[in-house]
DNA sequence: ATTATTTTTTAGATGCCTCTAAATTTTAAT
DNA sequence: ATTAAAATTTAGAGGCATCTAAAAAATAAT
């Protein structure tokens, strides 16, 4: 049994090893988790004298198959927890973050089960992220980013990789929702912003740094 | 900011000082959290610091408004969270409450405010029980113990004044579920044992212990 | 009214998670 | 290959909630 804290911590190993598979650094968890990197170094300790964690000091650290499948049952509660807060409690996907945080360390697996099937077994959250299934399980859809797009490509925003609040907010305000339909009108060759059309009428421009953040897949 | 552990206590006082308003004894708050009574003692000069209890040496415990008004928004969210474990996910009344003891401590008003929305504004739990409004304002269901019925009388199940699993397992195994119409055959006088009509045909004989714990209003 | 019993509180200690400051190791730069 | 810089770990300490054992106060019993 893991503290919520501990919690916190895999997931955080979970998300940092799968941008970089070599393992997570103590500094990136501590920035990731908003703490200080001794507090980092003993937690970390600690997570390998429960074999959760493979540690060796001054080396990054990567999830055993235990660790990994706790990780990823936290995953999936946060994950279904967003959808229900969307979808039944219509929140907008800029809002959930916090309260799922919370939300994902209720311990219970016939509360998970029968979210689950309450939400009609969802795939993806209101992110695009994948919900892994029981048995860690994930979908992977072959979405890539925006960037990537060429010109006069008919695309359809399929998720983030950014889900800071206020990201989120401006995509809604300039209506680049999950499953809106876009076509890449211009790529400008000297910043790599684009000029779209949304939702077939509205022209929009964005940055380089938007277009890296949304997920895309051919309409 | 109450940690989860004050809200616990806050909340277990609550409910001692409805039934003992003279105020919550150490070792009463001691059962009921199940810790030991030293830790209680250190526990409520803390609350009491915060101006959560008024809290006198050997003297029992009672909560101040700021205290009272912290424990009602935690008994409104356990029980909110009760009726949305029955009525959503369709969990029995006999195992929702270990679930709602976790959910209670999610902190975001907006949340229960959209739960309470999403559930219809409910004024009661799947136990009877009144659900306190965001102003801490409770409806009374003048409802009385089945035992003070009287032999002839047609009542409706509207509550339990104990929620072990044990016993909401024995009242659903004989139907004597909330809003369930019951009629009092006989009472017999040696041990005030109930003789029951359990709707409209079902004939049921109950102690005088489970009919001092059911509550009900006349049909 | 004294004594015995129960309840409550204090004293002293532990586990968990956190911190700052200092020491150590690794990595990068010259 | 040394040195400088960055990352990481240790050392020592604090807050929170808990415990056991012992002392103090309140209550009950004679």
């Amino acid at each position: 049994m893991s503290s919520q804290i501990q919690e916190n911590y895999l997931k955080c190993i979970y998300k940092l090893c799968e941008k970089y598979p070599a393992g997570a650094s103590t500094n990136a968890i501590a920035e990731g988790l908003e703490t200080k990197a001794a507090t980092v170094t003993d937690m970390l300790k600690k997570l390998s004298t429960q074999k959760l964690i493979n540690y060796q000091k001054y080396q990054g650290v990567t999830l055993t198959p235990k660790g990994k499948k706790a990780a990823l049952s936290i995953v999936r509660n946060h994950r279904l927890w967003e959808v229900f807060l969307v979808d039944k409690l219509n929140f907008s996907w800029n809002e959930v973050h916090e309260v799922a945080e919370q939300l994902e360390h209720v311990k219970s697996e016939e509360l998970i089960t029968r979210l689950d099937l309450f939400l009609g077994h969802p795939k993806f959250d209101p992110h695009g992220d994948p919900i892994p299934t029981k048995n860690g399980k994930m979908e992977n859809n072959k979405a890539k980013p925006l960037q990537e797009a060429k010109a006069g490509e008919k695309m359809i925003v399929a998720g983030v990789l950014e889900h800071s609040t206020s990201f989120l907010a401006y995509l809604n305000e300039v209506k680049l929702t999950l499953g809106q339909k876009v076509i890449i009108k211009k790529i400008i060759e000297f910043d790599q912003s684009m000029q779209l059309v949304v939702n077939k009428k509205d022209v929009l421009f964005i940055s380089h740094q938007v277009a890296k953040n949304i997920l895309v897949i051919c309409q």
